[in-house]
DNA sequence: CTGAAAGCGCTTACAG
DNA sequence: CTGAAAGCGCTTACAG
């Protein structure tokens, strides 16, 4: 550790502005009560001398804590939910240290009103930004909108809504992660046979993931127009419901040799092929989760794909703090990486 | 913003002990002077407080600079360091904030002697800190040694060595990514025909990368220890050696369907095949270079294996910070992920 | 072995 | 519209 060159700060501006470093604190904090003349000369100053606050100082002296609240799903089901937490929580960590803490509120992926309530809550609460997955249209519109009226930044994580203010998204390019699971299923599929896309949600429309079935197929549509896509949808996620439709569609297409099913259920599926014996089905589906990736080492799932959600809750709370903060300006869209995972790698892999 | 809890800092801590702040400070940083009754107190007082330490205002208070070093391949040929320095580069403006300053120091990785004379600046030089690419077996066993000696901590990107006191390695898995290497190999591999496992590397036994061979070895003696396996070793990186080599290997093994190059320059590989019309032959290699990503494009090359190189820069750096700074513990060995790089994927790829 | 005091660079009332 | 002064929580000479 060695000394720092020479100090060129608010005293500093001060000395050459010839006024105290409170005017100058005014002027960099774009405060009232300047004239226009001094606020001038100083910013001149600033900009000469390319005058960067320190950063440690503002914040002691300041003594101020950044409120931060998260509004996404209570881990249930699966606990896809989970690993966005422990980014977020690792964000967390990481500049607690420089006054920042996190307030989580949770609502109920199959409870509309759930979402609405909690984020009531944090508006009353006065939040300084919000970490949201905006997973049901009408309700994240509104919050999105009272957060935007409210002067509150707030993040998008895992889907996002169109002509919202959102500081920015950060997740998946579904579309392409779609046509991406069309590739590995193309990749792997030598021989001839239908192939199944599956639907597994209690939600009729799932707004959320549609892009990634319209990818898939563009895939097909592009590269292989004569094969026959069947589409499997399956209202209940429990496993006698997704049993009993798996059979019916086996039943009727015996000659089905591909299955990709669109969301993080895949493992459900992979039981029923491994009770029915079954396994030689090409089978892909999303997500690093405990229960899928002992299918994937089974080798009844052959690929899983994955868009690091954990890093997706480290790094939107990181953009908020940055824009806080540093006032640094965010990309709109931070599109996460599509990863491909199989048995051989998996170990590796950290969401 | 709100105003956060109330304080429990040295000040409490030295009005409970009954002495001024000075000695609680001696005795947070564990100096000498202070008699052991007084110190037992206060780190009685410590413990019962669960204080910690504001980093804010001790690293505001002490103006230090913490001084780091990179020593890392001048980027040439292929531009593969270019990504480790950008992710050196990131952790420095987001850390520079708080007193970090990182000074780098590049060698030829053609010449053994370059990297010596680099340690021995850097040793000169007398820095807190070293981030370095273990390229040579002897020279950087020679300057970890004396990087312990002067009780410098350091930590190894890319490749490690054995028995070392490094902070700790961050970087690939080099086994299993063989390992995964040979299986997408055989994903793909419908048809029959030789595998060519391709070396194309100045130095003659290149111990970084071996394991990656060993790997790619392993999965075939596991899976189809049939398979006849042609090691092509290459003496020189210039396309027309690279030509010359796999042209000879093409005419004594016309059957020749995969070929697996085991680092970055699968490009020239790839240029080779196009040249001679064999596009079919299926081609695995590494590293998210921008010529190997045109001929991913192009369809030549199949797989890009990837081990994220910009994020092991990145967390090279941030492990020594949390380390110096904030006497965190750090993980001997943290393994980068074995990504897998398509067609389909790449955009969305970042290093 | 211990303490009083100045200072790090910025922010925040408060007074004018 | 502007400034003097106290303070953020810690570190650093310096004096004893």
């Amino acid at each position: 550790m060695e000394k720092p060159t020479e100090y060129m700060g608010v005293k500093e501006i001060a000395r050459r502005a010839n006024v105290s470093i409170a005017t100058v604190d005014r002027v960099i904090h774009n405060r009232t009560g300047v004239s226009k003349k001094t606020r001038t000369k100083i910013m001149a100053i600033i900009e000469e001398l390319n005058y960067q606050p320190n950063i440690l100082a503002s914040r002691l002296a300041s003594r101020k804590t950044l409120h931060l609240a998260i509004l996404i799903p209570q881990s249930q089901e699966t606990d896809f939910w989970a690993a966005p937490l422990k980014g977020i929580q690792r964000a967390e960590s990481e500049i607690k240290q420089y006054g920042v803490q996190i307030s989580p509120y949770h609502f109920d992926l199959s409870d509309k009103h759930s979402f609405a309530e909690q984020g009531k809550r944090i508006l009353a609460a006065g939040v300084d930004g919000v970490l949201l997955a905006p997973s049901f249209l009408e309700e994240a519109t509104q919050f999105s909108q009272d957060c935007q009226k409210n002067n509150i930044p707030f993040v998008y994580i895992d889907s996002t809504l169109p002509h919202q203010a959102n500081l920015c998204y950060i997740g998946p390019p579904l579309y392409q992660s779609g046509y991406l699971g069309a590739r590995l299923l193309t990749f792997g599929l030598a021989r001839p046979g239908k192939v199944g896309v599956v639907n597994i949600s209690k939600e009729v429309a799932n707004y959320n993931y549609l892009p990634i079935e319209e990818g898939f197929r563009a895939f097909f549509r592009e590269h292989q127009p004569e094969k026959e896509i069947l589409r499997v949808d399956i209202g209940q996620t429990d496993y006698a419901s997704v049993a009993a439709g798996l059979a019916v569609v086996l039943a009727t297409h015996p000659d089905l040799a591909a299955l990709f099913v669109t969301n993080s259920r895949v493992s459900t599926v992979a039981t029923f092929l491994e009770a029915t014996n079954r396994q030689h089905l090409l089978l892909i589906g999303y997500d690093f989760l405990p229960e899928n990736v002992a299918h994937l080492r089974q080798g009844t799932i052959d690929f899983l794909i994955c868009h690091q959600p954990e890093e997706q809750g480290y790094r939107g709370i990181m953009a908020l703090y940055q824009s806080l903060v540093f006032s640094a300006s965010i990309d709109k869209v931070h599109f996460m990486p599509i990863d491909i995972i199989t048995e051989e790698n998996h170990e590796f892999y950290r969401n």
